[in-house]
DNA sequence: CGTTGAACCTGTTTGC
DNA sequence: TGCAAACAGGTTCAAC
């Protein structure tokens, strides 16, 4: 479930633990992860030095500065549905799954599991990182309300399918999209472009608020999501309607109910966001 | 511009 | 108990 708040922990999990570190042995256990050539992965990683640890959207990138002197490059991993990225002491279990080690110079590990297998990794040249992350929307903390509006001007599409597109905004996956529509009071249906303004700076404020909780709590763990310390989150117990279908909605005690849209399950109070684009007063 | 369904995978839960 | 279907944090592609 790695959406922006899980991913973000990750990266400031990592950095304190890689930041100033060499890499040492790798080892691939599924070398199919890795999806650009293994032969230029493997010889940019051997002995290289992580320079940074930062985040893009739903990417994690680790700045490596090769031990040949070669140009600096990125070792680019997106977590997928079910990913972990987390250091640990080179004794910790072998967990199934786990489909890269790679050794530190400070002793730990830095490891890759991922159950699904829709995770991925690859090595990017410095220079072929802007077309790599091209087609992104912006990141959510670096647009402005009226940004956000622009956005949705003119779209027919469901609000949801949009927050769900990481070309239209980079973060959000199906948890916080539903999140966010609950707190803004804002169907998950409602064509984007139909979106009053009062609607639309409560969504952009719901979405920001909702994600920089969601980080304060360390992420979700529904079930695979870890830390970079490889441990489970804490925000799935802040959760208000995400896989709470027949639940009573937290505001108002009406049934949450769900439906489909984009191939995804949507949670929703059918009072506290009705489709009419009239907001309802709970009570 | 928009939607749907399938594909990529393994694991868990639900229903009969 | 057993087996099959449904479902799960994401992305991408084809088809319409």
């Amino acid at each position: 479930m790695p959406e922006l708040p899980e991913v973000e922990t990750v990266v400031r999990g990592l950095r304190p633990r890689l930041v100033g570190r060499r890499l040492r042995r790798l080892r691939l256990y599924q070398p199919l992860v890795v999806k650009s050539s293994l032969g230029r992965f493997r010889r940019a990683l051997a002995g290289a030095r992580v320079a940074g640890v930062s985040r893009r959207g739903k990417y994690i990138l680790l700045e490596l500065h090769p031990a040949d002197g070669r140009r600096r490059c990125f070792w680019v991993v997106h977590l997928g549905m079910t990913g972990q990225l987390y250091a640990c002491r080179p004794g910790a279990p072998l967990l199934k799954h786990t489909h890269v080690v790679a050794s530190l110079s400070s002793g730990d590990q830095l490891r890759f599991r991922d159950p699904r297998r829709f995770g991925r990794m690859l090595l990017l040249a410095e220079k072929d990182l802007p077309d790599y992350f091209a087609a992104l929307g912006p990141e959510p903390f670096r647009i402005n309300l009226a940004r956000f509006a622009r956005l949705c001007a003119g779209r027919t599409a469901p609000v949801k399918n949009l927050l769900l597109n990481q070309n239209w905004l980079r973060g959000l996956g199906n948890i916080y999209s539903s999140e966010a529509l609950f707190v803004a009071g804002v169907h998950p249906a409602r064509p984007a472009g139909a979106l009053g303004a009062a609607e639309l700076k409560r969504l952009f404020r719901a979405l920001r608020q909702v994600l920089r909780a969601a980080i304060a709590g360390q992420g979700t763990t529904v079930s695979d999501y870890r830390t970079g310390e490889g441990l489970p989150g804490g925000y799935q117990n802040s959760l208000r309607v995400y896989d709470r279908e027949g639940e009573p909605c937290p505001r108002c005690r009406t049934r949450v109910e769900r439906l489909v849209l984009a191939g995804r399950s949507a949670h929703f109070c059918p009072r506290c966001q009705p489709d009419s684009g009239k907001r309802a007063r709970s009570g």
